[in-house]
DNA sequence: GAGATGCTTCGATGACGGTCGAATCGTCGC
DNA sequence: GCGACGATTCGACCGTCATCGAAGCATCTC
């Protein structure tokens, strides 16, 4: 007898449609009701049945703008459940060239939730604890002093991050690399950082795959001394 | 169009019977196929056909003795994973004592399938990062200078766990915690080796919760530095 | 070998839930 | 205000799947 239940939430992760709302949603973007709809491939009103179960499971929550409601994961933790999830998903049978570059593509680089995941991702966090940039700390990662000054010459208001209510530098498990990239508030606050510098760009609106482009390589390297190639992935 | 379908493994644990089975299965023990049919409370039909579809699934491992058939879970990350939900799952409303006082003893010292979990788990996990025994590493931790020395005085073989087709030492996020305790291969050797020493007494065959022996109390703090009371949970 | 035990396969049944059409409620633009 | 648009609620339909009885198969005991 444990005291959680397991079900209930997997069931509805399960679900086909409601599966692909959720990773739609792993873009760390808030999405309409009807784009997740036209994502899913279900007409609106199923769509809105789906997403009340999911709301109500506090798996995602819902901003009201005008006439539109957008939709966001909850959480940090649920970003962190469903790349658990993809990790032991077996491989979709690629069908087509064009999903076979995608599916490349989200390997590379991608948002999980709200941070860097992918090849990028992975070399990152591996930058990072190279060049003493983090260390081990209580739950996770902490900043070195020298990562204080790095982070905040960056741009970032290291005190405020700690503030939060939420981990401060943890790592999540790559479904693609089986290794661990950068997740938390510092990890959230890169790489919020890095997109408006325009260091990555996301290739299509709604979905999770990101370019790097030619001034996230060189900043990459300067920053955080960190090299990658944009030419992986075309 | 992601390259992975999350929906096919998550459905398989949404059905209660189905994970009911896998947490008992989170205990790291193989469990017999009517054993799991008993703990989840079906017949043994009903159990064939779960089993069935999680083997094909590639969640659990099957391995035959004599006219008994041990289920066992596949992996490391399927454990995660299980985790991973447990950890965005609401708690489930507690109806009786002897339910709390179960919760209460899963919160407190646990199995989560071949390691440590719960607040020893995570104490102990503090307790090496604090002691120099642990540090960051490629793919999660590492062992220090310090720390393979006091390993292998533990009696446990270092450059063996290296080898094995798995991660070294890895942190493995806490549902009941929310903080991380050590998984990969040193967290189940260390684990095994705890368990074999009688630090902690399985509470009920088949279940994941652990009682903290005195003799564990004692070797917890003089092996590792790390004190914990047996008290906890009476 | 005969019986017992553990597990799986087959077939039928029944319930749950995903879907969409139609209708309702809110908000925006003119 | 009035029509248009986005989102939700309601009701009905229908497919899917969990369940168990019965039968079949393997293994152990005597």
């Amino acid at each position: 007898m444990s005291d959680v239940d397991l079900a209930p939430v997997a069931r509805l992760i399960g679900d086909p449609t409601r599966a692909t709302m959720l990773d739609a949603l792993l873009s760390g973007r808030p999405l309409a009701a009807g784009e997740l709809a036209r994502l899913a491939g279900v007409t609106a009103q199923t769509a809105s049945t789906h997403l009340a179960l999911l709301r109500d499971a506090g798996l995602i929550a819902v901003e009201a703008q005008g006439r539109h409601r957008y939709y966001r994961l909850a959480g940090e933790d649920v970003a962190t459940a469903l790349e658990a999830l993809a990790l032991i998903s077996p491989d979709r049978p690629v069908r087509s060239l064009r999903q076979s570059k995608s599916a490349q593509a989200l390997g590379y680089a991608r948002t999980c939730y709200d941070h860097l995941a992918g090849v990028a991702g992975v070399a990152l966090l591996d930058a990072m604890l190279a060049g003493d940039v983090l260390c081990s700390g209580r739950g996770g990662y902490d900043l070195t002093p020298t990562g204080r000054g790095l982070v905040e010459a960056f741009g970032l208001d290291v005190a405020g991050l700690r503030t939060r209510h939420r981990s401060f530098a943890r790592p999540c498990l790559d479904w693609t690399e089986r290794r661990p990239h950068l997740a938390g508030a510092v990890g959230a606050a890169i790489t919020g950082e890095m997109l408006d510098r325009g260091w990555f760009l996301r290739r299509r609106a709604g979905e999770r795959g990101l370019r790097l482009t030619d001034r996230g390589v060189g900043g990459l390297a300067d920053v955080f001394g960190c090299r990658l190639s944009p030419a992986a992935t075309g």
